[in-house]
DNA sequence: AAGCATAATCAAGTGGAGAG
DNA sequence: CTCTCCACTTGATTATGCTT
C-alpha cells in the first residue's frame, strides 16, 4: 500500500550519469541506447531518405523526437510513482530495557529460575523487530522518528524451537508480554482459492511489537487483513516450519557426527550443542521470515552452500532475489577465476526475478561495486543484500512497482 | 539437613479446520 | 490417516524458597 506522501527523491536520469565511466558502464550504456532507439525508429514511418529541407529538421526527424520526448515523459511519470523518501536523519530505537522491565520476568524459582524467561522472547521479538524495520524504512515519519510498534508476522512453532523453549512455554511468556502490553498477539488467517472455493486457514500468527516506551502494542484490523504468505506455495516448495525443524535437526545431528569422528571421545566441552546449532539456524530462519513472511530456506541459511560456489551449479539454484541475497557472501569464497561468473549468474538471476532483463548488465556492475567495495574495507556485501532485501519487500507491499532497477539505483547512491 | 509448598517448565494429549 | 498451522488442558519433572 503506497503512502502517498510527498517528500520525492527522483534522480532524473537515474542509472545513467555516474561519475566515471568503467569498462561494464560504456558496455552497459551501449545495450541501454540500442533498446531505447529501437522503439521510436519502428513507430516511425520507414525513412524518407534524408532529404530535409531548408530548415534542416526533417518531418520524420520531429516525430521521432516527438516519441522520445513522450517516453521519455511516460517513463518519467512512471518512475515518479516509486518514490524513495529523502534521506533524513533517522532517529535511533530505544533500546530494549528501556522498552520493557525485564527484571519483572526473570523466573525467581523453578525450572528456568535465573534464567531470562519471558524477557528471552521480548529480546528476541526486539531483534527481529529491528531487522523488520530495517527493511520498511517507510514506517518511519517524516521527522525521522520511529513508529511506536511493528507489527511482525511470524510462525510460533519456530520461534519456540530457536528460543529452546516448548511451544507452551512460548504461549505462557506471550501471554506474560500481553499483560504488560510490550506485544499483543493474534492467529493470522488466510483465504486461499482452490478449485473457486474459499478455504479459511491459518498462516501464522501476528505480534505486534512495542518500540517506544510506554506504548501499548496493538493489532489493528489492517494488519489482519492483510496477506502476508501464499501457503500453497509455500507448502508446494517445502517452506513450511516443519521442514524448518526438522531440517536443522537433521543438519545439527549430522554435524554432531561429523564433529563426534574429528574430536573423538572427548565430548564434554563441546562450543556449539546441538541444541544451540538447531536454535541458530532458526534464528536465523525467523529473521528471513521477519523480513518476508515464509521466505525460509530449505538449505542451511548460517553456510553459503558449497554448491553455489560453482557457477554451473549456482545458474541452477539461484532462483530470485532472496537468493541471490543470501549468495552474495560466497563471493567471498569464490576462487577468483570463477567470480566473474558468479556475478554474471547473480546479475542474471536478479534481471530475471525483477522481470527487468534489460538491465542484466547493470545489476551485474552493481555486484562488482559491492565486491569491490568490500575488498576496500568497507562492507559492499552487506549493504548490498540490505538494499536488496529493502527492495524485495517493496516489490511485494506495493504494486506497481515497474522499475526495480531505478529504486534500487537511487537508493544505493543515497546510502 | 530434611521436608514441604510453590513456581516454571515440559511432554503428551485433545481439538479444530481444511487439504490431499 | 497425515500434514500444517494453531489453542487449551493435565500430569509429570525440576529447581527453588521457606519452614522445621
Amino acid at each position: 500500500v503506497p503512502v502517498a506522501t510527498p517528500p520525492l527523491l527522483i534522480p532524473d536520469q537515474v542509472e545513467d550519469q555516474d561519475a566515471p565511466a568503467t569498462l561494464a558502464q560504456t558496455v552497459e550504456r551501449k545495450a541501454r541506447s540500442k533498446a531505447h532507439y529501437r522503439k521510436p525508429l519502428k513507430a516511425t514511418p520507414p525513412a524518407p531518405a534524408a532529404q530535409d529541407g531548408p530548415e534542416g529538421q526533417p518531418a520524420w526527424l520531429l516525430d521521432t523526437l516527438r516519441l522520445l520526448d513522450q517516453q521519455e515523459a511516460r517513463e518519467r511519470a512512471e518512475l515518479s510513482r516509486v518514490f524513495v523518501r529523502q534521506q533524513v536523519q533517522r532517529q535511533p530505537l530505544p533500546r530494549l530495557e528501556e522498552l520493557l522491565a525485564l527484571e519483572a520476568f526473570r523466573p525467581k524459582r523453578g525450572r528456568g529460575a535465573g534464567t531470562a524467561g519471558a524477557g528471552a522472547l521480548a529480546a528476541g521479538l526486539h531483534e527481529l523487530g529491528r531487522i523488520g524495520l530495517a527493511t520498511r524504512l517507510y514506517l518511519y515519519g517524516k521527522d525521522g522518528q520511529p513508529p511506536k510498534q511493528i507489527v511482525l508476522h511470524l510462525c510460533a512453532e519456530l520461534l519456540a524451537e530457536a528460543l529452546g523453549v516448548s511451544e507452551n512455554t512460548l504461549r505462557d511468556w506471550t501471554t506474560q508480554l500481553q499483560r504488560a502490553g510490550y506485544l499483543y498477539a493474534c492467529p493470522h488467517y488466510t483465504t486461499t482459492t482452490l478449485d473457486g472455493k474459499q478455504v479459511t486457514a491459518v498462516d501464522g500468527m501476528l505480534y505486534a511489537i512495542r518500540l517506544a516506551p510506554d506504548h501499548t502494542a496493538r493489532l489493528r484490523y489492517q494488519d489482519y487483513k492483510r496477506a502476508y504468505r501464499n501457503l500453497d506455495a509455500d507448502r508446494a516448495a517445502g517452506r513450511t516450519a516443519y521442514n524448518a525443524i526438522a531440517n536443522a535437526a537433521k543438519r545439527a545431528e549430522e554435524a554432531q557426527i561429523s564433529e563426534g569422528v574429528q574430536d573423538g571421545e572427548k565430548n564434554t566441552a563441546g562450543s556449539c550443542t546441538p541444541s544451540g546449532q538447531i536454535k541458530a539456524e532458526l534464528l536465523e530462519q525467523l529473521r528471513r521470515w521477519a523480513v518476508i513472511p515464509g521466505n525460509i530456506t530449505t538449505q542451511n541459511p548460517l553456510k553459503a552452500d558449497p554448491a553455489v560456489i560453482d557457477p554451473d551449479e549456482a545458474a541452477k539454484r539461484l532462483g530470485g532475489v532472496q537468493d541471490v541475497v543470501h549468495a552474495l557472501s560466497t563471493l567471498l569464497d569464490v576462487h577468483a577465476s570463477k567470480r566473474a561468473a558468479l556475478i554474471g549468474i547473480m546479475g542474471a538471476a536478479l534481471a530475471r526475478d525483477l522481470e527487468d532483463q534489460h538491465s542484466r548488465a547493470y545489476y551485474c556492475k552493481i555486484i562488482w561495486l559491492a565486491w569491490q567495495a568490500e575488498l576496500e574495507g568497507r562492507d559492499g556485501l552487506q549493504a548490498l543484500g540490505a538494499e536488496l532485501q529493502h527492495l524485495e519487500v517493496d516489490r511485494r507491499e506495493w504494486k506497481g512497482l515497474r522499475r526495480p532497477a531505478a529504486l534500487l539505483a537511487a537508493r544505493l547512491r543515497a546510502a
